[in-house]
DNA sequence: ACAAAAGTGTTGCTCATACACCCATGT
DNA sequence: ACATGGGTGTATGAGCAACACTTTTGT
């Protein structure tokens, strides 16, 4: 027997906003809407949680739809709940963020739902709330980066201590001192320096560093405090 | 026409975990549920979101029911959203979290609802997840409160140093030096001391101190750093 | 006079910032 | 040889933690 007889059930959605860094600057994974309503524009990659997931699994569940990739790092973020923010019918929206190493993003998916990445400074007009979305995301994305070593996320396994500095550079859109930068991040015993350099990018080449998992575990929740206060 | 139609509809509810401070110890006010199912038991407030109402309006009204408090510091906190969390029928909830000035609490209200202050290290076993609501609440608001002074919205308008002290103790179950948390404090330039003197808790009487709503509003989301590093 | 809580100051130390030069290598 | 980006060290100052005594007043 039913006890909520009398109550509304709502259309309840997940969408995620997808964050990747190319080495130079923040991207976000867009979509171009293949289906009515408001076909051929952008948006954000979403989807609608069904009777027998989490919303989790909800979100876990596009993700991998269009990027191919699993055990990515997600974070729930703000539920969106105006009541007209969907013009077809009221939706609950609730938004995670991604930090995926965008190198491992599988192009051939991309033409499937006509996906891009878009530099975070270039997003165009998206459909809905899905721009407030954003703006959310990297406001949460900045407050958390600042505290917690999540922004390794985005780096492949392998990564110089430059690529670092760029990818905070570009997240909070300042410039950072390179020696204090690099004491302060060596001293978290978060890396541990490899044998092997990076040449691309110099010519005297950068050592790569991989994370040591084990500290890194026990310092995502802790306090770090990478960005200089004003 | 509705385009969505091969969706499936939820429940969506609100669920409110509501702290509150008497001077010695943080407390959550509970209901014991005078309905079906799982009548008599302890739970959170809460309730479902209707038609025309966004969540954060929902747990607003939530909260007046049972206190009659309006314009209180409320906070999305997450989404708890198991398939089987409610046995009688799935429904996805958004938790909130509020601070509120116990002493603004209207006692009539409470028998109503049955409500009751509750310490916060002797809650019983609660409904459905409500349990597990609770555990998340009290870790973002020590998380929230180590970096942003909003404990102050958990004292009236009024209060002494002595009781600031108190309170953050009980946050954190710890013991601080008053010495180094009163310069720390009247260093953010958020207090205003009164001319008067609270002759309650002590013989010589501890200074008022009223918030400096102009510092406040700046200085709410800035890191400020009450809690000593370990 | 004494008990009980409020209020205040100093010192050492850690950590953050500011800043400039040498190193390795490909061209 | 030189241009390019990588890597390192030091000195100064701010802020935090550790710590003990005086003040006020009700009883």
């Amino acid at each position: 027997m039913t006890k909520y007889s009398k109550q509304t059930r709502l259309l309840v959605a997940v969408d995620c906003i997808i964050f990747g860094f190319d080495g130079e600057s923040l991207k976000l994974l867009l979509i171009q809407r293949g289906f009515e309503p408001e076909k051929n524009k952008w948006s954000l990659m979403g989807g609608f949680v069904e009777p027998n997931e989490t919303p989790e699994e909800a979100a876990a569940r596009v993700l991998k739809q269009l990027t191919g990739l699993e055990n990515v790092y997600m974070e729930q973020m703000e539920v969106f709940g105006e009541p007209n923010r969907d013009p077809i019918e009221r939706t609950i929206s609730i938004a995670y963020y991604a930090l995926i190493d965008i190198r491992k993003y599988k192009d051939q998916l991309s033409k499937e739902y006509r996906a891009e990445w878009m530099p975070l400074k270039e997003i165009p007009k998206l459909i809905f709330d899905h721009n407030s979305m954003v703006e959310h995301a990297k406001k949460k994305l900045r407050y958390k980066a600042a505290l917690h070593p999540i922004l390794f996320e985005l780096l492949p396994e392998k990564f110089t201590i430059p690529q670092i500095l760029t990818l905070y550079e570009g997240v909070y859109d300042i410039v950072l001192d390179k020696r204090n930068f690099n004491r302060k991040l060596l001293s978290t015993g978060l890396l541990v320096r490899q044998k092997d350099k990076d040449k691309e990018n110099s010519k005297k080449g950068a050592f790569y560093y991989k994370l040591n998992k084990e500290t890194y575990k026990d310092k995502i929740s802790s306090f770090l405090n990478f960005i200089p206060n004003p």
